[in-house]
DNA sequence: TAACCTTTGCAATCAAGTTGCAAAGGTACA
DNA sequence: TGTACCTTTGCAACTTGATTGCAAAGGTTA
């Protein structure tokens, strides 16, 4: 996984330091999207705030994208291959209620939504809130 | 706007008292989604936790349902007639990311989204970015 | 009037996110 | 090797939206 983050972090011109590789790798480890909580918890000899701005690195050169659930924390996911964070890159996610573990549908790409005369669409935050298989 | 407020909490079942006339009033006189801070702004005779409580008991009896739009400020929204805010009464919104307006797009009801097998959907939060009429 | 339930105001608290600042690491070059 | 310079990190403080405990105020009923 270490290898994966760095080989990533260099694809995205990020300079690969210690807490970014710590922080990607954890990230790449479990599927499910990541909260700064949930990180720091894992990540407990580094500081919040190293993680907090290493999130915002990596989301500005499109290494993670953040997802807000209404859990109140927003959690982070490894963006694929490729992704530029557009319209046409983005999946549906779907939020467990019952274990709060966010899931990217990466199967799930969402549909072009008509807007309003002259509304411009960037980006977009799809969840789907209900059970999920291990909560049903 | 206070007439129609009354009526609509009568049909609800909530007991219309002067703070939830006047939210509710507030809610209906303007078309776009208003946040807690909002509604503190306009009715700066009610107390904070007064407002809360209120669009508590809102949600409660689907009155209003309220989106997260990622602004930080969870939005409220009056409730279509017969809405009960299942997911085949969900739409998709939009926020505009220079003038922090959330609109409902009314016309746009979600779609159906296949799930991982045993995922079980119960609501939904779809928010569309970019930029509003005004701001394009 | 007394008992009782609901609603409201006020102050305090919680939690997530964010920032200023100085120390630590690294690199380039005289 | 020493110094200037830029980046990254740790720590502590702060900001802000949301939430809660509690007592006072309103209303209803017996
Ligand atoms: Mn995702
Ligand atoms: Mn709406
Ligand atoms: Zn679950
Ligand atoms: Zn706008």
């Amino acid at each position: 996984m270490i290898d994966k983050a760095e080989k990533m972090l260099a694809s995205r011109n990020v300079n690969p330091t210690p807490t970014r590789v710590l922080v990607l790798s954890c990230l790449l480890k479990d599927a499910r999207a990541q909260s700064l909580k949930d990180l720091e918890v894992t990540l407990y000899n580094s500081d919040r705030s190293s993680i907090f701005r290493t999130l915002k690195t990596f989301e500005e050169f499109k290494v993670v994208h953040s997802i807000e659930d209404g859990s109140g924390r927003v959690k982070y996911a490894v963006c694929e291959e490729g992704c530029n964070c557009d319209p046409e890159d983005l999946h549906y996610h779907f939020y467990c209620t019952n274990c709060s573990i966010t899931y990217c549908l990466l199967d799930s790409p969402i549909p072009t939504v008509k807007l309003p005369a002259n509304f411009k669409m960037s980006q977009a935050n799809m969840v789907i809130k209900g059970l999920c298989d291990k909560c049903t």
